[in-house]
DNA sequence: GTCTATATGTTGATAGAC
DNA sequence: GTCTATCAACATATAGAC
C-alpha cells in the first residue's frame, strides 16, 4: 500500500519484478520458447523497449528469473532441512523439496535448466545455484566416509541428479496426471534417496 | 553408390534424411532455439518451401528427429545389454548408455526431452519412446519382487529418473569437463544404479 | 519434388522526445 | 524511466509454375 512514488513515474513501482513475473507466467504457457521481452511487455503493460532499461537483452531477463528460482529453491530447501532430524532424512526431503517445487512452480523449473543460459556468463546466477546447495552439501558431509570433501561432493551431485531426474520425469508424465502424480512421485525419490544412501558403499 | 534416381530429380535421394541432419546439426549450434525450418533448409541447399513437402510443419519436423534419436537409443541399449549376464549389471548398462547418448548426441538428447514435444500430438513419437524401454522392462522384471509388473515399472522409473538426472547435469558441467568427464558420469550413474539396485527394497 | 515469389507476422534492439 | 517510432532481420506457411 506505499503509493509514495513520484507522479512522473508510469504505473510501475517495480517494473523489473513485473516483467519477471510476466515471463514466467509465459513460460507457464508455452515454455522458454513462448517467451519474448515484447509480449512481456506487452503482458506488463509498457512499451516494447522499456524493458531494454533494466535488462540488457533477452538473456539477461531469462537470467534474472532464474535467480529468482533459485531464492525460491533455497526457501524449500531450508523449510525440508529444518522439519528433519537425520543427515538421510534431511537429504531425502530435500529430493522431494525439488520435485514438488518442478511441480508447484513449473515456470521457475524450466528457467533453471531449459532456459539454456551460459552459467559462465551470468555470474550472479553462478553464485545463487552455489547457494542453494550450500546447506545441502554440509548435510552431506555427515554421511560421507570421513567427513571429508570429496565423497560429500560425489553425494551431492548424486542426489541433485537424481531429483532432477524425477523432476524432469515427472513433468513428462511418467507418474501419471496430477495432482496426485505430485506426491507419488515425491514418495518414490524420497525412497529413491534412501536407497541411494543405504546402498551408498558402491559410491565411493 | 546407387545414384539410379531420375533426372528430374533434384540434388536429394533422401531430402527428409537431409532435413533431420541439418536440425540435429542446428540444434548443437544453438539448442533447439537456435532451430528455424528456414534455416535447416538453407543448411541443405533447398528452398524455404521444400521442407513442407515433406513435414506439414515445425514441429513434425522435430518430432521426426526424436523418433531418430529414439532409435539411436534403441540400438545403444540394445549393446547394453548384450554385453552384460546378471540383470543388476544390465540395467547400470543402460543407464550408462544413457548417459553417454546425452553426451556423444547431445542434439538428439536435446530433440527428446528439450523441444517441448507433445507425445499426444505426435503417436508415433509416443510408440518409439515405449519401443526403447520394454526390453529394460524386461530386465526389470527379473529384479521385481513376484517378478510382478507393477514392481518391475517402479524400477524403471527409477532407473530412467536416474539416468535422465545424471545426462542432465553432466551437461550442465556437474562431472567437469569432456572428454573426462564423459567416462566419470557413466562410471558414477552405473554405481548410483547398483546402489540403487543393492537399497531397492526402501522402494517397493 | 522442388522452385520462385510472396503474404503476413514477429522479433530484438536502437534513437530520440518528454 | 518510460514513451513513440522505426529498423533490419527472420520466421512460418502458402500459391502456383515447371
Amino acid at each position: 500500500m506505499e503509493k509514495v512514488r513520484s507522479r512522473t513515474s508510469y504505473h510501475h513501482g517495480d517494473l523489473p519484478a513485473a516483467l519477471i513475473d510476466a515471463t514466467f507466467a509465459l513460460i507457464e504457457e508455452n515454455g522458454v520458447h513462448g517467451f519474448s521481452v515484447a509480449e512481456a511487455a506487452r503482458r506488463t503493460g509498457v512499451s516494447i523497449s522499456a524493458p531494454y532499461r533494466h535488462f540488457a537483452d533477452r538473456e539477461e531477463l531469462l537470467a534474472a528469473c532464474a535467480i529468482a528460482a533459485c531464492e525460491e529453491l533455497q526457501r524449500r530447501f531450508g523449510e525440508a532441512l529444518a522439519q528433519r532430524q537425520s543427515p538421510a532424512d534431511q537429504l531425502s526431503a530435500v529430493a522431494a523439496a525439488y520435485v514438488r517445487f518442478a511441480a508447484e512452480r513449473r515456470p521457475m523449473f524450466e528457467s533453471l535448466y531449459g532456459a539454456g543460459l551460459d552459467k559462465s556468463r551470468h555470474p550472479q546466477l553462478a553464485d545463487a545455484g552455489a547457494a542453494v546447495l550450500m546447506p545441502v552439501a554440509e548435510v552431506a558431509r555427515k554421511l560421507a566416509p570421513g567427513g571429508g570433501g570429496e565423497a560429500a561432493g560425489i553425494l551431492v551431485v548424486a542426489l541433485t541428479s537424481l531429483a532432477q531426474g524425477y523432476a524432469t520425469m515427472l513433468l513428462e508424465g511418467s507418474f501419471g496426471e496430477p495432482p496426485a502424480a505430485v506426491d507419488l512421485a515425491c514418495e518414490r525419490v524420497a525412497a529413491a534417496t534412501a536407497a541411494l544412501l543405504r546402498g551408498r558403499s558402491l559410491l565411493f
